[in-house]
RNA sequence: GGGUGUGUAGCUCAGGUGGUUAGAGCGCUACGUUCACAUCGUAGAGGUCACAAGUUCGAGUCUUGUCACACCCACCA
């Protein structure tokens, strides 16, 4: 018996220990079908879970439950990153606490120790993932630094290094002073700030009294200055190019030179040129080989080439701007708005900087990664997000791999004492290459260097299959199926794994790529945990179950639109979930049980016949939507069948049946209850996995597990409109009626059916006599007078005796219209079907369509003349 | 500056290829607890589909323009 209360928060952990040590998440290796495969985008080993991995993984997990029970070979690859930065902050700042330092411990004793917090807390979120019901095989669980990916991550390195892929340069990079290390465009955030301007000139050389006057956010990068730029088209200041002017406060002079990056209608059409502290002057400084002076310490501090060392860049500007006003050349201050860099987890001002670093030649790597979309290999879904994609590969910059920190892959990079550079998968290796190189044994000493994390994460897609070994998995599973992300993702994670995947395997890493939107508030504001709405989902799953949240993330995923979480509509879903309880419950009152040698297509009442064509129905919208990833649509399928239609009108007519006396009718009744339950539960699964097992298993013994049950394979169906429909219809407009009659539900009424087509009532006689018992309704054919009030229904018309109620007037008129609306629509169908284009052009089930609409709009335009001419004399 | 998207009921949102009376959930109103379910049922109110013009027998849907909002990229001396 099943308890009176479905209680999520036992079933969902008792179910789900279950499948984990049964295996069930494992690939059928010996399934005949095709392969499915997932890899998981890897959560931040530090991270817990938050709403948007709960959509991400929600949807994952309903394309794989959904896949395996088409009994296809499904892995679900999961594992986490190892997040450089996020992950090495976190232990920091545990040190921290302690009073200890990284550089207390020393770089092997820190990485020791990060290791250990992993293994004590680095496990929450797939803990948290098992809550949420994702049916990942955790026997193959992966980490992005565990031995067999950073073997991969080593090979690709010096692969793409040998193949001149991977370089060093000395370049200015985005650096972040307090973690002290370079970071990736990516990693950048432009913050709007209103700034100030500063107005100010430097003396000409050798002409008392002329100056050339310079506009300026960071006065106190003046100490970099190597040049000054004017644009050879600025008729004012064309006059100064090729003088020279002295740089104040330093000793320095400087040339005053040509260049169009200086915009005459900017500032003050003068630009002063940085070099070493600005992209756009780092590239008027290579044009005209100017000399690159830095002035900042890797702490933003600046550094002995200024007269302010060991300042921060703040009170150096304000020294700077003092000097210059005791020099007379300060002119004005203004306020700006401006933009800053910040990075995004350190919350720190970037600055540029000259350093050594190592890129990759993403270019190069890029062209691959285009035209595998280009030509349909990878697909998007939805397919504008192509556009950003392309948009982005197209203007792609070099990508700038090292990082000074120490959590991370270190380079297999080693320098000889004189610089020479050896790139090998061993430390053994290196030193035989240099041997070699050298004649003699040498000592060398490795890079410090580690690489940035989504280097690791681009070869996600092969090194968690078992590349750079063959393995059978790889074989099988590799390229994955699909990938499901959110957009904000593309650039630092599709799109490496395109060009690293395309390097490496030659081939996609994914055939699809999924993407969806962001998880928002309730008003559709962004979560952040400044702004306090943030909403955790393991709370809400204590509160709703897990399958109320994966069916709301499902209900709510529209292709690529943002979804806002919504407290009210997760209790909606909860009270779903109830409503298939408490239906599977008079399901079990009244004797529905799964039996094996029902055979649905043998049934013989209407009523039963008609539910098993709705729940086909049903099924093959699921299935239809799962398959073009319309989440929402699939979704709310079944929802609607469930809800509006098992239990609104099946089991509410069934009570009919199971209340009368015919035993035959009764175990029939039964049989199909329990079969389309069953059918419930199996298209239900993929969304809500514990209530559907939990039902599986309490409701009859069961030759196979749900998760395993194979999806319903539904062949022609049955679209004819049936006696249920028209009964159903009946219903409802007698309902209505009474409603707007303003009658008691008491009242007893004597209803007159008239135009009533007799097979209908034949076929369902019973069905609809009792009904009418249950709405208090006396059904008699006869004549109609006068006073009756019409109802309408598809079957035709109904007529209620009561005096002065109806206006046959207005009635006369909306069917009028309606008639002539409908020629319009017919006039329609009928040029557009003998539009020879149109014929043999469009898809044949468009054609079929516009046919059928054809023959509806004929059909109801009968209806509405008979209507019509009844109540004509009236 | 370049790009993408959005504007539909009080709220949050659905509305593949133009086609019956524009839908859902929540909220609201009225009525209803007899044995699946008050985490419920029945009925109802509520919409100039941002605005304007166009194509069409027919436009929420297609075209053009206008207005508002959101996001992404680049730049701002």
């Amino acid at each position: 018996m099943l308890e009176k209360n479905y209680n999520p928060n036992d079933a969902e952990q008792r179910i789900y220990q279950d499948w984990e040590k049964s295996g069930d998440f494992k690939p059928d290796m010996r399934s005949n079908k095709d392969s499915f495969s997932i890899v998981i985008p890897p959560p931040n080993v530090t991270g817990v879970l938050h709403m948007g991995h709960a959509l991400d993984d929600t949807l994952q997990d309903i394309l794989v439950r959904y896949n395996r029970m088409l009994g296809k070979k499904v892995l679900w690859q999961p594992g986490t990153d190892h997040a450089g930065i996020a992950t090495q902050m976190v232990v920091e700042r545990q040190l921290a606490k302690e009073g200890i330092s990284r550089h207390d411990l020393g770089r092997e004793k820190f990485i020791e120790t990060v290791w250990k917090w992993r293994e004590k807390s680095g496990g929450t979120i797939c803990k948290q993932l098992r809550r949420l019901g994702a049916s990942c095989d955790w026997s193959r669980e992966r980490f992005t630094m565990d031995e067999g990916l950073s073997r991969a991550v080593v090979k690709i390195f010096v692969s793409l290094y040998k193949d001149g892929l991977i370089y060093k340069a000395k370049k200015l990079v985005n650096w972040d002073p307090k973690l002290m290390t370079a970071v990736s465009d990516l990693e950048v955030l432009q913050k709007e700030t209103t700034g100030k301007m500063y107005y100010y000139k430097y003396p000409i050389e050798g002409e008392e009294g002329e100056f050339v006057h310079i506009a300026t956010t960071r006065p106190e990068t003046m100490f970099g200055d190597t040049a000054v730029a004017i644009s050879k088209d600025n008729e004012k200041l064309k006059h100064l190019i090729g003088k020279k002017c002295k740089l104040p406060l330093t000793d320095r002079v400087i040339d005053i030179i040509a260049d169009d990056h200086a915009d005459p209608v900017k500032g003050t059409g003068a630009v002063k040129i940085t070099p070493a502290h600005d992209f756009n002057d780092f590239e008027v400084g290579k044009r005209h080989h100017l000399e690159m002076i830095n002035i900042l310490n890797e702490d933003a501090t600046l550094n002995e080439n200024t007269p302010f060392e060991g300042l921060s860049t703040m009170e150096a500007r304000q020294k700077t701007i003092e000097a210059l006003e005791k020099l007379g050349l300060m002119e004005k201050i203004e306020d700006h708005p401006m933009v800053v860099p910040y990075g995004e987890r350190s919350n720190a001002v970037i600055e540029p900087l000259m350093t050594d670093q190592w890129f990759v030649d993403a270019p190069k790597l890029a062209v691959a990664a285009i035209k595998a979309v280009e030509n349909g290999d990878m697909q998007f879904v939805p397919k504008n997000y192509e556009k950003t994609y392309f948009e982005w590969m197209h203007n792609i910059q070099p990508w700038c791999i090292s990082r000074q920190l120490w959590w991370g892959h270190q380079m297999p990079i080693w320098y000889a004492d004189d610089g020479t550079i050896f790139c090998e998968e061993t430390e053994q290796e290196a030193y035989k290459q240099a041997e070699k190189h050298f004649g003699k044994k040498v000592n060398l000493t490795r890079e410090t260097d580690v690489l940035d994390t989504w280097f690791s994460s681009g070869l996600w897609a092969f090194s968690t299959l078992g590349w750079p070994d063959q393995t059978e998995f790889l074989d099988t599973f590799y390229p994955t199926s699909v990938l499901v992300t959110g957009f904000d993702i593309i650039f630092f994670w599709v799109a490496r794994m395109m060009m690293m995947s395309m390097y490496q395997m030659k081939r996609v890493p994914f055939k699809k790529c999924y993407i969806h939107g962001l998880v928002r508030d309730e008003q559709g504001r962004k979560m952040s945990k400044s702004k306090g709405n943030t909403v955790d989902p393991m709370i809400t799953i204590e509160k709703y179950g897990a399958d109320a949240l994966r069916f709301f993330m499902a209900a709510s995923e529209t292709q690529g639109r943002d979804v806002n979480v919504s407290d009210a509509r997760i209790a909606g879903y909860r009270n779903f979930a109830t409503k298939l309880w408490n239906a599977a419950r008079f399901c079990e009152m009244n004797g529905c049980k799964y039996t094996k040698d029902f055979d649905p297509q043998k049934v013989q009442m209407d009523l039963n016949k008609w539910i098993l064509a709705k729940a086909d129905e049903a099924t093959s919208e699921v299935t239809r939507n799962l398959n073009d990833f319309r989440f929402s649509d699939a979704a709310n399928a079944v929802y609607q069948f469930v809800w509006g239609t098992f239990c609104d009108w099946y089991i509410e007519l069934s009570k009919s049946v199971f209340y009368g006396q015919n035993e035959a009718e009764k175990k029939e009744t039964q049989q199909t209850a329990a079969f389309v339950l069953d059918r419930i539960l199996i298209i239900l699964h993929p969304f809500m996995p514990f209530i559907t097992t939990e039902l599986w298993n309490n409701l009859a013994e069961r030759d196979v597990k749900l998760i395993h049950a194979p999806w319903p394979e539904v062949k022609a169906q049955n679209t004819n409109a049936s006696a249920i429909d028209w009964a159903i219809d009946l219903i409802t407009s007698i309902r209505s009626l009474r409603a707007d009659l303003n009658l008691p539900a008491g009242t007893k009424l004597t209803m007159f059916l008239d135009g009533l087509k007799q097979n209908h009532l034949d076929e369902t006689k019973q069905m609809v006599l009792s009904l009418a018992r249950l709405e208090n309704i006396e059904l008699l054919t006869t004549e109609v007078s006068k006073d009756m009030v019409q109802g309408a229904f598809s079957g035709g018309v109904f007529f209620i005796p009561l005096k002065g109620v109806v206006d046959f007037e207005a009635e006369r008129a909306r069917l009028s219209k309606e008639l002539s609306e409908l020629e319009g629509r017919l006039k329609g169908y009928k040029a557009k079907l003998s539009n020879e284009s149109f014929v043999s052009r469009a898809p044949q089930k468009v054609v079929e369509e516009e046919k059928r609409r054809q023959s509806e709009a004929l059909e109801q335009k009968q209806k509405l003349q008979e209507a019509f001419e009844r109540i004509k004399d009236l």
